[in-house]
RNA sequence: GCCCCCAUCGUCCAGCGGCCUAGGACGCCGGCCUUUCACGCCGGUAACACGGGUUCGAAUCCCGUUGGGGGUGCCA
């Protein structure tokens, strides 16, 4: 079996779909499990598809990826001259004719015909020539059926009557779709047209002209099942989060959108679902892909990303999340300075926490923060509400007074010794790390303490003790806490 | 309307005639761990759409029904 060579062939709208970035990935995964070439086609025929302006909004995902290609990218809006060729040759075969039916035209015909909406081979007899205006369509066989053998989904056969003579050539001259498909996949050497089942109907079509220009074995096809919604449609812009950009603005690392994409209708024989892509390409086979839709779970893609956050080195935990960090103090952000050697030290605990890159922040900037930020809700229930609070942070204040902020061991001893040596003495249990947290962050949940302690320093701890006691007096608490 | 595809837990995958009292993962629920929150660990919940065949035997094969989806453009 020689080497295959597929196709990844985008329209350009500006963005990379998700479903079109799955497809991506199944191409390059059959492709490098089987040491094939990859090549990229932007699939511009449509003037209205501004291609030079949108390639990069193609491109630079596909590479954020990591799906990489061998030749191209191709602009079917430089390959006129040999669709025209091949238009020219088909008209001249009689495979093909001229049409200078509008669109209104062709649906009063059809109404007055009786005719279901559409067109009906209204021109192939009226001898219309070239001109301004003049489309050229397919005719299409009025017999028998065309087959498809498709990888994934089996033998697939068409009723050849039920194709209308639909366009190849459009009145500006521009090739379509259909005709610039088979041209290309032809001239390309594509063995294996790999893509999604909302082009499965346009299969026969192709598959035709192939015939008709005399094209010799075509490809061999697979069609992918589509990636639906929560209500099982086909993921749509206007509707659902499908650019795979904004996937990447959310934080989701590369690595783990891939190995979540490669799980939508596929799954390793052995069940390890996630796990380095060099794997799934060993393990990866188009025959065993799933024939129904799958379904674009965010909350899986979250755990799966999460999984990967996790093992990530904490330097490669400050790198990636340095662009969601940076910029988030200073000039229009809080007050304080970003500070990459704190993210690296607390890395190990903030990595189990942070499902994606954005929430690293919300972890970690108490404590680059100049201000502390308090919850009005956790200061309410554990200063106000919490037993003996202002007791705790003052003993804490005081033995971290002399304490050594090198270790953060010494450091959690000395908060929980406060806490127990205070509950001996009141008889009932305190949980002395909550009023030094909300001190300290704000926040009645967060990072374990004790590294952020020694990362804030003495002073800056003692600072925010103080002043956190000095609010807790000032309101005069007491009357409601329940020692 | 016509053409095409699909049909196993809520979701994603396993299963390709007997190993299935249907397996894994996500989610959810419970527990353990833990002086926060997580992570981790343990356990639980939950499905072969329906009806006919074929067969000694069907989630697995065939037919039909129903349901869902896609296409039906001078978009791709």
């Amino acid at each position: 079996m020689p080497a295959p060579r597929v196709r990844f062939a985008p329209a350009p709208t500006g963005y990379l779909h998700v479903g079109s970035a799955r497809t991506a990935l199944f191409n390059w995964l059959f492709a490098r499990s089987r040491g094939g070439a990859m090549v990229l086609r932007i699939e511009d025929t449509d003037a209205s598809l501004k291609a030079q302006e949108y390639v990069d909004a193609i491109v630079e995902p596909l590479g954020w990826l990591g799906i990489d290609w061998d030749e191209g990218p191709h602009f079917q809006s430089e390959r006129g001259g040999l669709y025209a060729e091949a238009i020219d040759r088909l008209v001249a075969a009689g495979a093909a004719y001229f049409c200078d039916l509008s669109g209104p035209e062709i649906e009063a015909r059809a109404a007055e015909a009786d005719l279901p909406p559409g067109y009906h081979g209204w021109s192939r007899d009226r001898g219309v020539k070239d001109g301004p205006g003049a489309v050229v369509r397919f005719r299409a066989p009025d017999t028998g059926a065309t087959v498809v053998d498709d990888l994934i989904r089996g033998r697939v056969s068409f009723p050849n009557p039920a194709l209308e003579d639909f366009v190849i050539r459009r009145a500006d001259g521009s090739a379509t779709f259909l005709l610039a498909n088979a041209v290309d996949d032809r001239h390309m050497g594509i063995s294996h047209v790999i893509r999604g089942e909302d082009l499965l109907n346009a299969t026969p079509k192709v598959r035709l002209l192939w015939e008709a220009l005399g094209y010799g074995p075509p490809p061999a096809y697979a069609h992918l099942p589509l990636l639906v919604n929560e209500k099982r449609q086909k993921l749509a812009k206007r509707r659902d989060d499908v650019s795979l950009g904004h996937y990447r603005e959310q934080g989701y690392l590369p690595e783990a959108m891939a190995n979540y994409l490669a799980l939508l209708g596929w799954g390793p024989p052995d069940k390890t679902e996630i796990r380095p892509m060099a794997e799934i390409v060993a393990l990866f086979d188009l025959g065993a892909v799933t024939k129904s839709p799958a379904f674009f779970d965010p909350r899986k893609l979250d755990h799966i990303n999460a999984a990967y956050m996790r093992a990530l080195t904490p330097d490669e935990l400050v790198e990636r999340a340095e662009p969601f960090l940076r910029g988030r103090f200073g000039p229009g952000g809080r007050a304080g300075r970003y500070d990459p050697e704190a993210v690296r030290a607390l890395a190990p605990e903030i990595q189990p926490r942070a499902a994606k890159l954005s929430e690293v922040a919300g972890w970690v900037d108490w404590v680059m923060a100049a201000e502390v930020d308090y919850d009005p809700r956790a200061w309410h229930k554990v200063m106000v509400k919490g037993r003996a609070a202002a007791e705790v942070l003052e003993l804490v204040s005081e033995r971290l007074a002399g304490a050594d902020f090198a270790s953060a061991e010494r450091l959690e001893s000395i908060v929980m010794g406060a806490g127990d040596e205070i509950g001996a003495r009141l008889g009932a249990r305190v949980l002395s790390q909550a009023p030094v947290r909300v001190a300290l962050s704000g926040s009645n949940v967060g990072l374990p303490l004790w590294g952020p302690m020694r990362l804030l320093g003495r002073d800056e701890t003692l600072a925010r003790l103080r002043k956190a006691r000095a609010r807790l007096a000032e309101q005069g608490g007491g009357e409601d806490r329940e020692i």
